[in-house]
DNA sequence: CTGAAAGCGCTTACAG
DNA sequence: CTGAAAGCGCTTACAG
């Protein structure tokens, strides 16, 4: 492998020019300039980053650490961290922490080994949380977290969210425009802050439309496939009717509409459904879902750029950024 | 941060004697080593793999190449990679290409800088191929092609795949069983090998049963959800009856059942459909459905492992390992 | 068996 | 403006 040294041997400079000259902070002849590049380019040489991440204290990687991977959120968020890490020449650490305590620590713990430039992380667990990040802020790690964000009391951190009351306020809001006065709501796990927020967001439209807030006509979903299905037996077995559905996301409106197919149920006519997220998948299904659409991919964008910077200037970044979602009227709703 | 030399000076020992204990490859007293072992848990020492990555040569990353995180099979095989890396102290690097060439040299062009100490390739477009992977074997970087891999002839390389086209013959003579006689078949994008492959499989099941091979029937996707969709609106529009579709992927089923109800076909009173990966969604769609499960998990895991030996021994894996995949019955396909 | 020393390939104060 | 030198924090041949 070509290194500065042989560059700088050819060239008759030193090392510590040529290093300048690569990086463009040279300010002498830029006859020497010309020579030293062309010679680089000659010989085909490619800047050794491990070296320079040591000596610089800069990797220039970024980690993104998402609950899951799987989940059809989080590769359309990591699609836009990687494609803001990339167009800065960084690259990325993909850690799917898998909702565990234990894998979100091992994650951390080498993370801080490798020096990494910055961390962006989407849903950390209330431990790590209180234990870890405070340390590694004042490690000056730079941090920003995404969608599943910690409340705001804790710590001044850099967050990039959407309103979720706000929008699962509009999302019930819309089925009971749609006439619809029997709305269950299928949660997510109540562990987390954004599943509380969309409850919240449901409780105050029904409230502030008149209508009572029935404890019968909510239950706790995953957030995944399977619990969308399991969360409409649970309802209907209760045997308190209803007419519509509020999601609080795309999966668990899938698994739901799959329970609602098995008991004969028909979507729009007899049950209306809202889902939450806006995954690519919610306009093929059948019948495809009106539902909130995040702007998931612009999240992981914004949120890599506010990291970015917050490297680049070495100052914390401390925004908190709030991105507008929007019901998409589609197939799955109807006026009652 | 704590350095080996401050756990030396503690404990009265080299620098080298501490950096041999922490790595286990010390054969001196037990009680020196307890002594500094001890020092370096007080002092909370956490080695910076910067500095061992640089005079090691070792980065202890691996990089994943797959051309969409966004398509599910992605995040899956991901997962499977991620962990078998994570169980060994490694950390991942995701690059997802997008298919595009000049994304997919400037991923490499930067994996190669950093040191990576090997690469997991999905698909990899053939430019790349002749030009940068032999470069890179040469530099006796690590590498493992896993689902899209390159031609057997090309280059001696370790390969993770299934026999597309033997799963395809699977599930076409599936529905040849079933009774059909007029299959069509959504193919993948015709650059990929795999997807010619699935082809293939499909062609050969037709022959073997005495049944023609018709033009007409055969659609070139790309994958993706809405190519399905448009793939149905071709075949119907050329007015050539079929009772059955084998999608070579779910995400293209999906898209092609939309289609059909959108025409007010059945599925699988007046079409049956097979689709290709199983990926958790194909559960829950309205009809469930039949498809060739693969192994998603476990293919990446078997090439993390492989790629992880290979960079072990430092000799470069040359296996070439077949998972199975199987014909799971769901409710998308009828006998005739 | 242990330690002193060199070195991985860069970058960066610092001296000239 | 340029270069010599030190140093990032490890690991590893090598000498004792």
């Amino acid at each position: 492998m070509v290194r500065i040294i042989d560059i700088a041997e050819k060239a008759n400079v030193s090392p510590g020019t040529v290093s300048k000259i690569l990086k463009g902070t040279y300010t002498g002849s830029s006859e020497t300039k010309d020579r030293v590049l062309k010679i680089a380019k000659e010989l085909g040489y490619k800047p050794n980053l491990l070296a320079s991440s040591l000596r610089s204290k800069k990797s220039k990687i970024i980690a993104l650490i998402v609950p899951e991977i799987t989940v059809p959120f989080f590769p359309e968020l990591s699609r836009g961290v990687e494609d803001e890490a990339r167009e800065n020449d960084y690259n990325v650490i993909l850690c799917s922490s898998n909702n565990d305590p234990v894998l979100e620590a091992k994650y951390l713990e080498s993370l801080e080994r490798r020096w990494v430039d910055g961390i962006i992380f989407s849903r950390i667990t209330g431990d790590t949380f209180k234990e870890r990040i405070p340390r590694l802020l004042a490690n000056k790690m730079k941090m920003v977290f995404v969608d599943r964000v910690p409340s705001e009391n804790d710590l001044p951190i850099a967050r990039v969210e959407i309103n979720n009351e706000k929008e699962a306020y509009k999302a019930t809001e819309f089925l009971i425009r749609l006439g619809h006065r029997d709305i269950a709501c299928i949660t997510g796990p109540l562990n987390t802050r954004i599943a509380q927020q969309r409850l919240e967001g449901y409780r105050k439209a029904l409230k502030d439309n008149n209508l009572p807030i029935r404890g019968e006509f909510i239950v706790e979903g995953t957030f995944k496939l399977d619990s969308g299905f399991k969360a409409v037996n649970i309802l209907l077995d209760r045997n308190i009717p209803f007419t519509a559905i509020f999601a609080c996301n795309d999966l668990m409106a899938i698994g739901a509409i799959k329970a609602l197919r098995k008991r004969n149920l028909r979507i729009p006519e007899d049950i209306s459904i809202v889902g939450f997220d806006g995954i690519p998948l919610s306009e093929y299904i059948e019948p495809s879902l009106t539902t909130v659409v995040q702007p998931i991919y612009e999240m992981g964008r914004t949120a890599a750029k506010l990291l970015l910077e917050g490297i680049k200037s070495g100052v914390e970044p401390k925004d908190h950024i709030i991105l507008e979602a929007k019901v998409e009227v589609r197939e799955s709703t109807k006026e009652l």
